[in-house]
DNA sequence: TCTGGGGTCCTAGGACCC
DNA sequence: TCTGGGGTCCTAGGACCC
């Protein structure tokens, strides 16, 4: 059974956003081939797109497919730049907005019908304004939830707006190729298509415990649910960052203790700099290596207490590596290395968090503040919240225990 | 084709606690 | 003393996304 609410979750989402910036910012750009990035593309713009050049895709090999192709270093600074103006549009157009990246994002427009309008208009006025004020393509999916929302928008690129009606969804869905589900990537999409499952209908017609099978349970589940059209999952406004990382690849060979070093040191120095202007602390160490066999390990452990410090990071990852010594001398040497930090903390109050404006919450954003209230006072106190939520008379004042 | 850099989520076993 | 069940945390790996 198709459950349909109504069609009001809009996912934005930029058109080949790096390059795109790069043709707003450079006319001389405009309706040529460009891409983005060095060794390897970035993004493509959609007349690089033509001629087969993707994403991830080696330079060498872009330049072969489309020899008119115009090459530009990344400007990360700039993109930053944009994304904020963009956002910018987004908070302004609805109080629930959920960053997905740096170029998309979802917004519950469902409360906004008597003050902005029904959900297309409002997706073609988010569209328009965005092309105005920053000066960038966006294609916008609507739908009843997330995950169709999210497939209508890539169905509707570059610069669309797609609406899935509410009744409409398995008519829409249906015929695709399981590969335009989000979430089906390459290795799913060949396991399925051993056992003869290409589009949704046919994942759909397999059966639950058919796909269960194939695919263990949780995606099964899943999937399955999504195929018939149901996600329940909310608009979460907020949600931050678990994990703070950064890598960098080496090239093959040898290469000394000392460079790989120096690699770690200054990896260890980028992620703790960016937990301190994020006012973040992290406890787990990671280190990520990738060896000549292009095989991948990673080494974690975690510290007594949360930090942000480069010191005690870079001993934990130093020391990680070292222990590694006997795996990268079997697989032939390092060919990237990357150190994350994860297990964030989620103390509002020593990370510069505003106070939550309980009063303020429109009844939309509730999951997210529940969320919120979790994260900052504790299992307890979100209990509370719930009952306190459930008779509004008594849902302030809400102070942890 | 020959390969970057940033993330999220899931699985699964083992340790540990109640 | 032996046993069970449930929960959480830790670590490693892998799929997937942009």
């Amino acid at each position: 059974m198709f459950v349909s609410g109504s069609a009001s979750i809009l996912h934005a989402d930029l058109d080949s956003f790096f390059a795109s910036v790069e043709q707003r910012d450079d006319p001389a750009l405009r309706d040529r081939p460009v891409a983005v990035g060095g060794g390897v593309v970035l993004a493509a713009s959609y007349q690089a797109r033509a001629y087969g050049v993707r994403t991830a895709m080696s330079g060498r090999l872009a330049r072969a497919l489309c020899p008119g192709l115009v090459v530009v270093p990344p400007r990360m600074a700039a993109y930053s730049a944009a994304s904020r103006d963009v956002f910018r549009v987004f908070d302004e157009t609805s109080p629930v907005v959920e960053a997905l990246s740096i170029d998309e994002a979802f917004l519950d427009v469902s409360g906004l019908r008597r003050a902005a309008g029904d959900p297309v208009s409002i997706g073609v006025r988010l569209r328009r304004r965005v092309r105005e004020e920053v000066g960038l393509p966006i294609t916008v999916g609507v739908a009843a939830s997330k995950f169709l929302a999210k497939v209508a928008s890539r169905q509707a690129k570059p610069d669309g707006l797609l609406l899935v009606p509410a009744g409409a969804e398995r008519q829409f869905l249906h015929p695709l190729p399981v590969e335009a589900l989000w979430g089906v990537g390459k290795v799913t999409t060949a396991r399925l298509a051993e056992f003869g499952i290409r589009t949704v209908a046919q994942l759909a017609a397999a059966g639950e415990p058919t796909v269960v099978s194939l695919l263990g349970p949780a995606a099964g589940h899943h999937l399955c649910a999504l195929a018939d059209g149901r996600d329940p999952r909310r608009v979460r406004p907020g949600r931050r960052r678990s994990s703070v990382g950064a890598q960098r690849a080496l090239g093959r060979g040898r290469h000394q203790p000392a460079d790989v070093d120096a690699a770690l040191i200054g990896l260890v120095e980028r992620v703790t700099r960016r937990l301190r202007d994020a006012g973040r602390q992290g406890r787990t160490v990671t280190v990520r290596m990738r060896f000549d066999d292009w095989t991948r390990a990673t080494r974690s452990r975690s510290l007594r207490s949360p930090t942000a410090l480069t010191a005690p990071v870079l001993r934990e990852a130093r020391r990680l590596l070292a222990e590694a010594a006997p795996l990268v001398a079997d697989r032939g040497g390092l060919t990237l290395i990357g150190v994350g930090v994860s297990g964030l903390d989620t103390d509002g109050a020593a990370t510069g968090q505003p106070e939550l404006p309980f009063d303020a919450v429109p009844p939309q954003a509730l999951d997210g503040a529940l969320d919120a209230v979790r994260e900052r006072f504790g299992r307890a106190a979100l209990t509370r919240a719930v009952l306190l939520g459930r008779d509004p008379g008594l849902a302030m004042p809400l102070l942890p225990d």
